[in-house]
DNA sequence: ATATTTTTTTAGACAAGCCTAAAACTTAAA
DNA sequence: TTTAAGTTTTAGGCTTGTCTAAAAAAATAT
């Protein structure tokens, strides 16, 4: 089945909320993150689940069919595919990319997107440390720790940002804190939750709300 | 200003049919072109004018105005240097590009188009021997002589080609005609004017049809 | 258990682009 | 020059996806 641009939006934006809520999607949540209004929100989830690419009950949330989560992860693929190649090969910065990969994304071609992978070399992650679905829409999610959740005094690598607005990029650009840094957290500030850390050996202070965007795996 | 992906399509249309029709363009003619009908081109040219990117008067054709012709030729850019990224780095043959090219070439980033044509090392044509706007939307269109009206007896080579239909590409590759081949019409048959030339040393014959869509230049 | 607040859905409109059918205009032919 | 043929425009409708305002349902607080 052909989806629109607009349909794979939203199925994408479906994907992302449902890792965070498992138990279904609101029509709120789902509005804010596609720049809609609920009523149109509910609407399109009408008609979503008429083409049965999710499961949908009024006033119940939704979440993806088996269609339906195919759809999106093939999205995402060919989005993370597409920062990868301008950040590789055009010298995009990591934070200048998620507007183009944005549009990219919808271009319907499979031997684009075969022979994008191919040229890449078979990438496994995307600029931001998130993971490229395979072309069979499977993905492995790596279990992720919110740098805010994380024990104090553990070694740690930073794996992924949450975030991926350039402001937020562009700040950790500023402090040096990349893909692949090595982080500690040295103390809990009791106050207002910042953090001690130990970055690269430089130690440092982030609030809260940069320590919420950032994930780590333990080392 | 913001075009749609519609508007850049029939600007597109409009430039290509003026190069053939510098009197203006028929509402008929951009029907065909644009896959519609001739009471859909009569709205958009409306509205093409009112944003003043065409002259347009009613029952008398549509013709670019500056800024259309800026879009118009903005437009052919990137869908040229798609097309020389596409044959040049994910191996695509000429007759594959056409179709991915259109969708490419509505992605709206100034970055994106930049980066990719300094990646590209700056092209000055595309796989179909066409010119490629620079990025002030200047373009060099080389006199180009249909094979069909050239000379009998003379060398020349081919530059490009009309069609780019996958058909008439794969029939080229077969017969081993290409961007740069040398050619040279030993005789044209009046029954169906038809043509035998000697391609690249080669002796064949070639319908009407064909040399009608094939461009060359004198040696 | 009831009342209030919040969330979600429905109803009715609107814009962009497309269509068909009919009317208006232009061009070509007689 | 009048008629016929062809082209272009208008009128009215349809679809997709959006919106606001109002109604309905669910969640929360009393």
């Amino acid at each position: 089945m052909e989806l629109s641009f607009v349909e794979e939006n939203y199925l994408k934006a479906i994907y992302q909320l449902e890792l965070e809520n498992p138990s279904g999607v609101s029509t709120t949540a789902l509005a804010e993150k596609t720049k809609t209004k609920p009523a149109s929100v509910s609407d399109m989830l009408k008609k979503l689940a008429q083409k049965e690419l999710i499961f949908y009950k009024k006033y119940q949330g939704a979440k993806l069919s088996k269609s339906g989560l195919q759809a999106a992860l093939l999205v995402i693929r060919k989005h993370r595919l597409w920062e990868v190649f301008l950040v590789k090969h055009l010298s995009f910065a990591w934070d200048e990319v998620h507007e183009v990969a944005e549009q990219l994304e919808h271009i319907k071609s499979n031997l684009l997107i075969k022979r994008l992978d191919q040229f890449l070399g078979y990438p496994k992650e995307d600029p931001h440390g998130d993971p490229i679905p395979n072309e069979n829409g499977e993905i492995i999610e790596i279990p992720k720790i919110l740098l805010s959740d994380f024990t104090t005094g553990k070694k740690a690598q930073i794996s992924a940002v949450k975030e991926s607005s350039p402001l937020f990029l562009q700040y950790l650009d500023k402090i040096k804190a990349g893909i692949g840094s090595n982080i500690i957290i040295q103390e809990r500030i009791a106050f207002d939750n910042s953090l001690e850390i130990l970055l690269d050996d430089r130690t440092l202070y982030i609030s809260e709300e940069v320590a919420k965007n950032i994930y780590v795996t333990e080392d």
